[in-house]
RNA sequence: CGGGGCGUAGCGCAGCCUGGUAGCGCACCACAAUGGGGUUGUGGGGGUCGGGAGUUCGAAUCUCCCCGCCCCGACCA
């Protein structure tokens, strides 16, 4: 590809709307474009990237033995209704009507058009097991888009879903797409990391999700190299204390605490440490507040909490009213002493002695308080994040905490939707059987972002060379006023190009400077200069992407190296 | 949705407080010089100042309403 020919404009400096430096740099180097909030046009480098890592996923997803089939993005609300989840998905889903007045959503996903496939299609168990999946724009109307393509609300997804006549095949074929995503994102060349995870809104038990490591990733992980745990911090499971209990060493007292709202107010008025103080949040319950108390220093895990019978799904802290109406008193005074609520305690409370908490009247909190004593045994579960330094649950290490972006979920989802859609086939003895499903994504367009944030420098992208949208960039200098140079850039043009390689070659009239700066920017893995200087000599000038300083090589030298190196694509 | 901020040329911004001919840098077009890390000069094109209503002789600037966008909190590939 020609540079004058192929419409590309960079800029030397990034909207301002743009947060994290992928958002910055997709937009810098060209390769999107904003349309409207989360919506966003991928222009002609974007979609080189966007093909590459489509064509790796559907690769490995062939090599697995999954069919690739396209599902409309539009779909008819009876289906959702089959399942419930018209009702129950909420304003993410993105709802319209015909010019009948008939319902539709633009589909976030597509478990009951498949489910609808294979309840149609499949009466046998001898068609099992089958696996589908297509690559296809979503749209997931998004409380906040942000970050460019990591949060929109539009995106290219590949879905996948399987179908088994039980749930040992199930296993087999989460396994089998296991295998695939980790054979995925390892020829993507990123540094990724499975975790275990909760199911959320989709359904069924098991699930992993597959993160890509990254300080700006908006998920927390939880890890142990120890023992090889890994799970999102949202289902890292704490543990009861071991640690004994310390006996009572001061008497119950009551304090004035003018102004104290914060554990940190309270903190610094007493001068003590967060570990030692109480923290009580009123959450709605199913049938009223409920109250849930944690160490002071210690998050709520929403996910953890709203699994609780007493506690209502979705997780929603109690307002102002409510809290005043329940305890007489308000967010910053609450404690569990003579607290006439249900009230869950967090598991770390049990080791806590001589503890500070709210008393429940504004402007007072108790200090000294112990458990046994001033409240009875508390009865503790897990409903905190974990926090560094936690014993894994299998107990024999501890965790440690990073950040990632996830870019693939895998899901058993059993037969939540087969169920509900009847979705049946005939097993050996003609007896009718209700499939065991599983469902597995890849955001694709998030993968582009994601692989920016772990690939970068502060002159551009790195692309990993199998998501590059060229293999290398020709750059030849001063071309325009020699005659013999022009010449050979030519013919090395087009010899790259013979020998496979996709090219990028700058033919603009700008000074060397500004090719060299686009080429940094854009981020194409090998950079090859020729000039007068190297034409004399026979060399070309190589650089990789990584590398601080060029060298130079005699031209087939360049060439092999240039070969070798897409072989080992 | 709640809280905060911002809308002036394709992008980044100044001007607004204190009303009076709409500016700067980048990008773009032309010409010239320059020619190995975003070169310089000269000339040029491009604006419903987010939209509407109001106040005023006069509104980018003041007032009200609406719209859009970004950031911080609860969702997900």
């Amino acid at each position: 590809m020609r540079f004058t020919e192929f419409g590309l404009t960079t800029l030397k400096e990034g909207p301002a709307e743009a947060e994290i430096v992928s958002h910055k740099l997709m937009l810098r180097a060209g390769l999107i474009r904003r349309l409207a909030s989360g919506l966003f046009t991928w222009m002609p480098l974007g979609v080189r990237v966007l093909r590459k890592v489509e064509s790796v996923v559907r690769e490995e997803m062939d090599r697995a033995g999954a069919l690739e089939l396209l599902m409309p993005a539009v779909q008819p609300a009876e289906l959702w209704r089959e399942t419930g989840r018209w009702d129950q998905y909420g304003p993410l889903l993105l709802r319209m009507q015909d010019r009948h007045e008939r319902e539709f959503c633009f589909g976030p996903t597509h478990e009951e058009v498949i489910t609808d496939i294979a309840r149609r299609e499949l009466q046998s168990y001898r068609q099992l097991p089958i696996n589908f999946y297509q690559i296809q724009t979503k749209f997931r109307d998004e409380i906040r888009p942000r970050f460019g393509v990591m949060r929109s609300r539009e995106f290219i997804m590949k879905d996948a879903y399987s179908f088994d006549i039980d749930a040992a095949g199930l296993e087999n074929a989460y396994q089998k797409m296991h295998a695939a995503y980790t054979a995925i994102f390892e020829r993507l060349g990123l540094r990724f990391r499975v975790v275990w995870a909760d199911s959320g809104e989709i359904g069924g038990s098991k699930s992993q999700e597959f993160h890509v490591l990254a300080d700006s990733g908006e998920d927390a992980i939880a890890y142990c190299d120890a023992d090889g745990y890994a799970s999102n911090v949202e289902t890292a499971a704490t543990l009861p204390p071991k640690a004994e209990r310390a006996a009572p060493s001061r008497p119950l007292e009551k304090i004035d605490t003018p102004g104290v709202r914060t554990i940190d107010d309270l903190c610094r008025l007493l001068d003590i440490a967060a570990e030692q103080t109480l923290k009580t949040l009123i959450v709605n319950g199913v049938d009223g507040p409920v109250a849930i108390i944690l160490r002071g220093d210690h998050e709520l895990n929403a996910v953890k909490a709203q699994k609780l019978d007493i506690v209502a799904a979705p997780l929603t802290m109690a307002d102002a009213d409510t809290i005043r109406a329940a305890t007489g008193s308000e967010a910053g005074s609450l404690g569990p002493v003579d607290l006439d609520l249900p009230i869950i305690f967090d598991h770390a409370v049990a080791s806590m002695a001589d503890f500070s908490c709210g008393a429940n009247e504004v402007g007072k909190h108790y200090v000294g308080v112990n458990f046994g004593r001033d409240l009875p045994e508390p009865n503790t579960m897990d409903v905190r994040n974990v926090v560094p330094g936690d014993p894994t649950p299998g107990g024999n290490g501890t965790l440690s905490i990073a950040r990632g972006i996830e870019v693939g979920h895998i899901f058993q989802l059993g037969d939540k939707y087969s169920r509900a859609m009847g979705a049946t086939v005939q097993d050996r003895e003609g007896v009718e059987r209700i499939m065991a499903m599983g469902c597995y994504g890849i955001g694709i367009t998030r993968i582009v972002g994601a692989a920016i944030e772990q690939n970068h420098d502060d002159r551009g992208i790195i692309w990993p060379a199998p998501l590059a949208p060229f293999d290398v960039v020709l750059i030849p200098i001063n071309m325009q006023r020699s005659e013999p140079l022009r010449k050979a850039a030519e013919a090395l043009y087009a010899e790259l190009a013979r020998v496979g390689l996709d090219v990028l070659f700058d033919d603009r009239d700008v000074r060397p400077g500004v090719k060299f700066a686009d080429a940094d920017l854009v981020g194409v893995p090998h950079r090859l200069v020729i000039s007068e200087r190297s034409l004399a000599a026979g060399e070309l000038e190589y650089r990789h992407r990584r590398d601080a300083d060029a060298r130079n090589l005699d031209r087939d030298a360049a060439l092999n190296l240039l070969k070798e190196s897409i072989l080992s694509n």
